[in-house]
DNA sequence: CAGGATCCGCGTCGATACTG
DNA sequence: CAGTATCGACGCGGATCCTG
């Protein structure tokens, strides 16, 4: 029974991992961020986010059967497909704002240490 | 110049993709979660998170060009390496945080809105 | 102990075509 | 409009071997 995965005593890592396997990829935390200002459609999304159609309805899929979205189907013509986070997506707004607050305030950083740590390599190939 | 990605005016989504692309996955913000106690030994994290040792040279790597961690090196024998989180790094403790919090706090609802998902999925199918 | 190099399967993702 | 189904390309990530 190999449990012992992570920090061994503590154990987080494995929550922390298995949550991240679920709303961790980018797209899922794309469309929970697009959808924190309320409910959109299927090609609204589509088109917000330049996701592909099929990642988009895989992603939808998934975040509604992790209970995340809920989905609303107006049968007319033609359909209406709305999406909307639920209280459990809404909880997780607050984590993925932190994170895109830290993604706008550092991305500079990322990208100075990027081309600092570039620099030094090409002068070591240089030397 | 095709540079409207996602919330068009805002335009927030690529930013936070884009850092989504760099720290956004799985190890990465593993090793900054297991980082964020001191400073740790190459081989350390490797049993402690129980990840390959390509994986974790390749993130670590990625994670000290990004000057998220420090790499510290004793050149004796053996060798000993240290990782330890820089200031930028040290910067995203919090949003892991706060997102590992969620992670601990809402990975059984998930697990129940799944089941939900999947007993509803059968009973459909079922009927 | 730290980590580079190589090989390779497997899952992910996009493009395309089709349905209701 | 809102998807599903299929296919093919690509990259992630593990296993293995080798060096310093």
């Amino acid at each position: 029974m190999p449990m012992q995965s992570c920090s061994g005593s503590q154990g987080q890592c494995q929550t922390i991992n298995a949550v991240l396997s679920r709303v961790g990829d980018r797209w899922s935390v794309l469309v929970i961020f697009t959808l924190r200002d309320g409910r959109r459609r299927f090609n609204e999304l589509k088109r917000e986010l330049d996701i592909s159609q099929r990642m988009l309805s895989l992603t939808l899929r998934d975040l509604e059967r992790d209970g995340l979205v809920s989905r609303h189907y107006h049968q007319t013509i033609p359909p209406k497909v709305e999406y909307e986070l639920t209280d459990l997506g809404q909880s997780l707004r607050r984590p993925v704002e932190v994170l895109a607050r830290w993604a706008v305030d550092n991305h500079a950083a990322i990208d100075a240490a990027r081309d600092a740590f570039h620099s030094a390599q090409d002068q070591a190939g240089a030397a």
